[in-house]
DNA sequence: ACTGTATCCCTACATCGTAGACATACGATA
DNA sequence: TATCGTATGTCTACGATGTAGGGATACAGT
């Protein structure tokens, strides 16, 4: 692999002045046996600790104690990295196409997705931002077996081709934008007890924004998984509402 | 950047090696009068033209025929110029608070993000993704007079506090999945007439993927403005079924 | 033994954000 | 008018980034 590729001698042991992030057990020659998939892992694990700017390709090599530009051979750039953050994440959606109650599947996807936006709060962004880069055909496959699945899911349940895709569509619309809006509360000093102050709300002109700053603590009372079964309940009873008569709502 | 580095009689003219973006009148020393606005409109400018990576703020002091240093005069660093764009775009929206019908105003707003969406694709992921690095309080004002305004509007309209946000969350949760859904329908080589080719859908693997690839007509025949309505429709309806009894739907 | 071909590593370059030193201009005070 | 503090503009420089290009090394097939 590499090792001491000069300077036969030394033992090597630099970039250890942080702590070394991988499994940090074979100190010996191969390390870790790398792939496609052991960068992405390690890129979706910076991601998440130190946040999507601080995501370099040095930073990475780094991580996986390897050259940086040794990784152009699992992917072609940097951007097709994000790509594979993306994908990496998205594929963890699984979905039961054989369910004989879409709606069932409808609320586990929604749940599944809400699962990865909490436990990847850092990945969202690339995960809402990155498929707008690149056309439908050239996504990474991971990003789009989960439609794939969901439209076999939903034309099995007996819906017409082009209502399937209005409701992947509409779904995951919603899901975008509940994800987002519930990202956005997240507050970064949670100790304080004031929720005007824990906001930031108390900077607000009070002239100017009477009724933001009115609602502080309705505000900081959000609770996610609540608003998203809301907001699924009305997104099922609006679609039953409008498609041809299918199965009832479940739940 | 060079120039006879003192020599102050020069009215000065270089960095033409490009043509130069702005206004291009006054030839003479003080060029166009700078503020903070005139630096965003400029920097959005180039969003739309280049997409957001490629702004730099070495660019962004070229297009304004600036040293890129004073450009930290209006803004603290790259990251506030990347919020003000955001808030450059958002505060173009408007609310009339005195609309008696507030569906009425729910599909103004709707349609008028719609618009602004599709008149600044590139600036979209910083409207969506900008607000999840800020909390509340410390976002650009621009950003969160829309909010206000729209909740003024629920109130005075009869919805409590906590219904009136709950119903501008259910509004952005749904306009931000609708418009990132949208823009990644959009198409970049628009000259194939086979959908198949021109979602780039051949590539996928048949086997793999024979419903994504079956779906390409009514992929390409996506009508943005149709699904927004159909989804407003499913919104109002759901909302003014769980909501206490306001007024009606209108439309 | 020779010749590709695949893998790895290093150096180098253009570009970036921005700190810091300097220069100039200007309004207030003396 | 002379002096000085402050605001404004400019230039240089530093560390970091993505990645092209060039060897080096190893291994497969002849």
């Amino acid at each position: 692999m590499s090792r001491p590729p000069v300077e036969p001698g030394h033992p090597r042991h630099d970039n250890n002045d942080e702590a070394s992030y991988p499994p940090a057990d074979a100190r010996a020659q191969p390390r870790v046996r790398i792939t496609r998939e052991v960068v992405l892992h390690a890129a979706l694990r910076i991601v998440d600790q130190q946040g999507a700017e601080n995501l370099s390709m040095r930073r990475l090599g780094q991580a996986l104690e390897r050259d940086p530009m040794s990784l152009y051979r699992y992917a072609p750039n940097k951007s097709a990295v994000l790509d594979g953050i993306a994908e990496v994440v998205l594929e963890q959606l699984s979905i039961d196409v054989t369910d004989t109650d879409w709606t069932n599947q409808v609320r586990s996807v929604a749940h599944q997705f809400r699962g990865l936006a909490l436990a990847h709060p850092n990945a969202v962004p690339l995960l809402v931002t990155r498929p707008l880069a690149t056309p439908l055909g050239l996504r990474p496959l991971g990003t789009l077996r989960p439609l794939e699945n969901f439209l076999e899911l939903l034309i099995r349940a007996g819906f017409s081709d082009t209502e399937a895709l209005h409701v992947y569509r509409s779904l995951f619309g919603f899901l975008f934008g509940h994800v987002l809006n519930e990202l956005q509360e997240i507050v970064d000093n949670p100790e304080e007890t004031d929720d005007l102050l824990r906001l930031g709300l108390h900077r607000l002109p009070i002239r100017e924004f009477p009724r933001l700053r009115g609602l502080a603590s309705a505000l900081a009372a959000y609770d996610g998984h609540a608003e998203l079964e809301r907001g699924l309940d009305t997104l099922l009873t609006g679609l039953l509402a409008q498609l041809r008569p299918a199965r009832s709502v479940g739940r």
